[in-house]
DNA sequence: GTCTATATGTTGATAGAC
DNA sequence: GTCTATCAACATATAGAC
């Protein structure tokens, strides 16, 4: 048995729970199921992880950071406003077509279990009081409030900026199951989506007003 | 009793059903608060609905047509485009500040539950073989193709247009929790909300380079 | 149509051997 | 750390009286 035969059998679980979590939810995921996809037994289940509510915590906070981690981090850089806008929808592409079943996990479980949130803003880094959140805000409205002082752009707070573009990059993905019947199968479905890559740093850009 | 007594049991039936799916999901709503909440006893549910499965089918069917319908109804309509869009964000600002739990809950159903949407387009109209979606869709399509000929917008796909139009619409109250986790609370959700009311229509309207 | 009572099957969780 | 065996609690669903 290696060293790391406890942390890797931890992390099979975690990773069985995860595709169990996204593709059932978490009430409708069975711990017998995840069990099976670990090749563990249901017993480790509770060994490891103290209940299937510890494990539900533990997968969502591996999920949502993998979603909104590298998200923050381009958005808080000190790129321009266009290249960020360019950057945030080329990762929510490539992760979320690697992902596609991401958002609607997300999405179902902070609206079923909002609580999951609590302390998401609590990680205080570099002794700044302010959480990472706000700080990426807070120079995002920086440069949102520069560019319009110089006519580049329509005056926009960082929420609204944010809100807009996280939307049209992950909604379609949350509404996948949608969007396929309306717009009449997999391939169309695939092709609308691969084709916002280049249509909506377009689209969002002049919805700010930004002159090239 | 009212020659009503059995059509009001059910719509009460199906009330508390859509609260209690909405609040804990398919799987996590339990039989016996439907029936509490509906005021009668848990065997009156498999009376008018046979099995779990079949009440949950209802309820969605009723939720999703409430959402798509009257957005359906204007974008099929014979009014301009700017018309449409400030009308489809009214429409959406009001259902959902109504019912803020609505779009999560349908997206968690079609992504969790994706038969559901089977059938979504089958209900076909005035002897037209084209789903109502399809005749929608054209419709929309003829006007951005004018608009576009005449070099009042850059050209883009119906498809392309009701996804941004309602992703930017109604992601922000699937995402609620975490707006108001990364915003600082219930008073700047709502703010962040109801100000998307006119932003919103300008921002889409620029984003298209529709000129005024 | 509406109820009480009960059957039937799952599920999360634990005890205890190895 | 990992397994087998088992429990206690529930949830859905049905039977049958009124």
């Amino acid at each position: 048995m290696t060293p790391e035969a406890d942390t890797d059998t931890r992390e099979r679980i975690l990773d069985a729970a995860r595709t169990a979590f996204r593709e059932s939810g978490t009430s409708g995921a069975r711990m017998q199921e995840i069990a099976d996809a670990a090749g563990v037994n249901k017993a480790l289940l509770h060994y490891y992880f103290r209940n299937k509510e510890t494990l539900a915590a533990g997968v969502f906070t591996r999920e949502m950071g993998r979603l909104v981690r590298p998200v923050f981090d381009t958005l808080g850089s000190e790129a321009a406003l266009d290249d960020k806008v360019r950057r945030v929808v080329g990762l929510y592409l490539d992760t979320l077509s690697e992902f596609p079943g991401l958002p609607a996990y997300v999405l179902a479980e902070i609206h079923f279990h909002p609580e999951r949130l609590e302390g998401l803003l609590t990680q205080v880094a570099d002794g700044d009081p302010r959480s990472r959140a706000a700080r990426v805000f807070e120079v995002l409205d920086g440069q949102l409030q520069a560019a319009a002082a110089e006519g580049r752009l329509r005056p926009i707070t960082a929420h609204e900026f944010v809100v807009n573009l996280v939307s049209l990059c992950v909604f379609p993905f949350a509404a996948a199951p949608l969007i396929r019947v309306l717009t009449g199968g997999q391939d169309a479905l695939d092709h609308l989506l691969e084709a916002r890559r280049a249509a909506l740093p377009e689209f969002f850009l002049a919805g700010l007003g930004m002159t090239p």
